[in-house]
RNA sequence: GGGCGAUUAGCUCAGAGGGAGAGCACUUGCCUUACAAGCAAGGGGUCAGUGGUUCGAUCCCACUAUCGCCCACCA
């Protein structure tokens, strides 16, 4: 190691890659389960095979990074699972779109040949986003890694299906479902998105069969009325009392429906009478079931009318409505238009707006399964941090509704379930069923749907570990430490985990979740595809390395809150990890002689003080990390780092290197590289890639920093004395810097500094330590009691207790320094009446505690004697014969 | 309609019941033998508003305003 191989500025593109590789060969991310070790365990969302990483992924990633490399240091058996989601939509379109371009549809190879298709995909392009992970120096376990539709994870899926399904959890009926006519399949309530759309409402006249009176009613939805049975109008509503059990005529289809009474009903909403269309609507729907109305189903699952309805059959559904609107117009039937605006479900996949109807599908019984997951969460056995986040997940489970878990798509975990054509049982069945365990014949046909992706990732914290078999994984991980993931999916997965885990390992998947916010553009807005605002982290990994995206992800923020995206904090974290590499190159370069076995005998002021606040550091840095408070503990170090060791003790330190005895010398190093290791090793869980690079190029033991035992702080390490009495150095230094800056004196001049310092101890002090003042301060320092003569042409501070003179002939200009401390006298006079009005209030010296009391007491003291010293200064001044 | 979050320096954001902070931007001076991706010194804020609790509130509570997010079966 030497200069020669540590340029001056920092290139993460020379360290990063390398660092990756040797690790990941050296196989120091693999965890093998080692029982008398505490375990910790963090299972990673699984991305979507199809998927690049985002920034959200890199957050996501970034903050399981950090956790988990803190706790491998701290000594935990650490295992951080990585695996991919099988994504049955996204995927299948993929591939659909794959053999467009060849002028080919899905049916054309059939559903197996498809399948296989689809496999040779993700074969080919699965593995991108887990090297693109590796880019974020992920130090997850890739000998562990998974995939929703392995071997293992789809047999873990068939059990629990099979298991459900005996328990009566499974069922299937039909049911009014969301459905997406472009995706062609169902899709869950949470998989509609709710946008506000600007609508019409319409209000149609129904008129009565001797066409003497009528009903009107208000819809968004024109064309569904073809389907309906019903009209329906709230029991009180005096307005329709009369009609209610007699008929009305659906216009342009000339069906006779009856009206009917619900309390579901708004009476001030529209015309207080609502058409009811049980097979398009999921209200309808219920009230449809209530009323035990008939179920006609008009509109098809491509978005086509169905021969149901009537002269429309055929059509788009858009088509439809305005066909549908233009015959109500014609038969005069159409009473008003009115703007409205409402929320429409779309798919939250492909955008397109979902249309409810009925059809046969698969459902999960939710209120028994939800029920534990709530318990679970209130007595605490899953804790949300942050905390806010509980009433969420409780507001959605104690609301749950049915899963609707089947979808209309070929690439997923097929429904475990064969019909016999024979006698029409159904089975399901973990293994594949030839012939029907009820008949015989083996004329039995698989349901030709998959599952929910989510039916899939809801099993990822025990599936990954090996369920259904009881591997020692399962039994050392399980449950695992902490889920780390974006608020947005805690309903689709956290959820799910949660009561998955709960029936089938009788216990939580994860103890804890730190549920973390979005990443946005500098605007604050989402970043997404169709804005094209996102930031590819990829592009700022090789402009400005990975190090520098982690930390700029992880500081400046607080749990759970949004994080802008700005390039600013971006070279901001560049500039830091530069700085790092800087001081770690003066250290390096200053190593000569340097011997391991050295123990100093006599540590310097400056020593001590840096030593303390790194154990202070080490403290604070572990302490916010278990509070999940990354951002803070990023901070920490920044601080430290740049602050503490660049600014101030490489400073204090160079005249030692540079001119010291050997023995100073040699003491200088040690502290020097002991602090600047120990400080990698805390930075290393946000900045892993230069952490390393640096570490071993410096005196060390063992081989990476990445298995290094974590800085535990040590409190016998920590000085007050050192740190008092180096924060009153240092400012006196600033206040003798900022005294030379407002009299511009120019830089190299050195100046004569006296201080009067009338308490002994700390006279001693400023005596021992003087050579700091006078090398930063850069000055002569002459230390008084107290001072025979003031000199006149002297600029001067007061500083706890310290009297600083900065003697300047020729510089000063008295008016200006009179204007000077007057302000000054007046700042300080400002603290003195609030101090005393805050000391003389009864109340706060009775009631407040002892030591705030004596620390108010303290500040005045201290402002008093300042307050004197300026005033004494000013008089002098004034009568001085340069005025 | 409910719930949650935000409101602090020009910008982006931390923060704590007891003297308002950082980064960037800005001003001034420095290429000082680790770093100009830097050093030093500065300027800049009624901590959204109103009321309450308290000896003391920017922090806790209530309400209000503005912005954002989530949930929700009023067509």
């Amino acid at each position: 190691m030497g200069i020669t191989k540590m340029p001056p500025a920092y290139d993460p593109q020379k360290v990063e890659g390398k660092w990756y590789r040797w690790w990941e060969e050296h196989k120091y991310f693999h965890a093998e389960v080692e029982p008398d070790k505490e375990p910790f365990c963090i299972v990673m969302p699984p991305p979507n095979v199809t998927g690049e990483l985002h920034m959200g992924h890199a957050l996501d990633n970034t903050l399981q990074d950090v956790l988990t490399r803190w706790r491998r240091m701290s000594g935990y058996n650490a295992l951080w699972l990585p695996g991919t989601d099988h994504a049955g939509i996204a995927t299948q379109a993929k591939v659909e779109a794959q053999l467009a371009r060849e002028g080919l549809s899905k049916y054309d190879l059939g559903r197996e040949a498809f399948l296989k298709r689809v496999w040779t995909w993700k074969e080919t392009y699965g593995n991108r986003i887990t090297s693109q992970l590796r880019r974020l120096g992920a130090s997850c376990d890739w000998d562990r890694e998974r995939f929703t539709m392995d071997e293992g994870c789809s047999e873990a899926v068939r059990e629990v299906f099979i298991r459900l399904y005996e328990q009566g959890l499974i069922y299937r009926d039909d049911y009014i479902v969301n459905w997406c006519p472009h995706c062609a399949t169902t899709i869950s309530d949470i998989e509609v998105e709710h946008l506000d759309v600007q609508a019409q409402l319409y209000f149609i006249k129904y008129p009565t069969p001797d066409g003497r009176d009528f009903v009107t009613v208000a819809t968004t939805r024109p064309e569904t009325m073809l389907g309906d049975t019903a009209v329906a109008v709230h029991p009180k509503d005096k307005r329709y009392r009369h009609l209610v059990g007699k008929e009305v005529v659906l216009p342009l289809m000339n069906r006779v429906i009856p009206v009917i009474a619900d309390d579901y009903v708004d009476p001030v909403f529209g015309t207080g009478a609502v058409k009811i269309t049980p097979a398009h609507d999921p209200n309808d729907f219920e009230i449809g079931r209530r009323h035990k109305l008939p179920e006609i189903r008009v509109i098809g699952t491509n978005g086509v009318m169905t021969t149901e309805a009537g002269p429309y059959a055929g059509m788009d559904r858009w088509e439809c409505r305005q066909k549908v609107l233009a015959d109500l117009g014609e038969q005069g039937l159409l009473a008003r238009i009115e703007d409205l605006q409402h929320a429409v479900g779309h798919c939250y996949r492909c955008n397109t707006v979902v249309e409810p109807m009925i059809s046969k599908q698969w459902f999960v019984r939710m209120k028994p399964l939800a029920e534990p997951a709530i318990r679970a969460v209130k007595e605490g056995r899953t804790r949300f941090v942050p905390e806010r986040f509980t009433k969420v997940y409780l507001n959605w489970l104690e609301n749950i509704r049915d899963w609707c878990i089947s979808r209309q798509l070929w690439w997923g975990h097929r429904i475990p379930v064969w019909y016999c054509r024979e006698c029409g049982k159904a089975s399901a069945s973990k293994d594949d069923l030839a012939a029907c365990p009820n008949c015989g014949a083996d004329k039995v046909v698989q349901d030709p749907d998959v599952l929910d992706t989510w039916f899939s990732s809801g099993l990822w914290p025990f599936s990954t570990l090996g369920w259904p078999k009881e591997t020692p994984e399962l039994k050392h991980f399980y449950p695992t430490s902490v889920l780390v993931t974006g608020r947005d999916i805690i309903f689709f997965w956290v959820a799910r985990m949660i009561f998955s885990g709960l029936k089938f390992m009788g216990e939580v998947p994860f103890r804890e979740v730190f549920i973390h916010g979005l990443v946005l553009d500098a605007l604050g807005r989402k970043m997404s595809k169709s804005l094209g605002n996102g930031v590819d982290p990829l592009e700022v990994i090789e402009k400005y390395g990975a190090d520098s995206l982690r930390f700029m992800l992880v500081t400046g923020n607080t749990p759970g809150n949004d994080l802008r995206f700005h390039f600013e904090k971006l070279e901001g974290a560049r500039n830091f990890a530069n700085k790092l590499w800087n001081a770690s190159r003066f250290v390096i370069m200053n190593l000569e002689g340097y011997d391991p076995r050295f123990q100093p005998q006599r540590l310097d002021l400056s020593d001590r003080w840096i030593v303390s606040r790194f154990q202070q550091v080490a403290g604070a840095v572990d302490a916010f990390l278990r509070d999940y408070e990354l951002g803070e503990a990023a901070g920490v170090l920044y601080e430290f780092i740049w602050d503490e060791f660049c600014d101030w003790y490489i400073e204090l330190v160079k005249p030692r290197l540079y001119r010291g005895t050997p023995e100073e010398r040699a003491t200088a190093q040690h502290v020097l590289v002991n602090v600047l290791k120990g400080t990698l090793e805390l930075l290393h869980p946000f900045m892993p890639f230069i952490t390393e690079e640096i570490w071993q190029n410096l005196p060390h033991e063992g081989e990476t920093i990445m298995l290094a035992p974590w800085p535990k702080a040590r409190v016998e390490q920590v000085d007050r004395g050192a740190e008092e009495d180096m924060r009153l150095i240092i400012s006196v230094i600033r206040a003798i810097r900022s005294l030379r800056a407002e009299m511009n004196v120019p830089p190299a001049r050195r100046a004569e500094i006296i201080l009067v310092v009338p308490e002994d101890g700390k006279r001693e002090t400023m005596g021992h330590w003087r050579s700091y003042i006078s090398d930063l301060a850069s000055g002569d320092v002459e230390i008084t009691r107290d001072l025979a003569a003031e000199p006149s042409q002297a600029a001067q501070a007061v500083v706890g207790g310290i009297t600083i003179y900065v003697p300047l002939e020729g510089l000063i200009d008295i008016p200006q320094e009179i204007a000077r401390l007057e302000r000054e006298l007046a700042n300080v006079q400002k603290e003195v009446v609030r101090l005393e009005g805050k000391l003389d209030n009864e109340g706060f010296v009775a009631k407040a505690p002892a030591d705030v009391v004596e620390k108010e007491r303290q500040k005045l003291e201290d402002y008093r004697i300042k307050q004197e010293t300026v005033a004494q200064r000013l008089a002098i001044l004034k009568k001085s014969p340069a005025m």
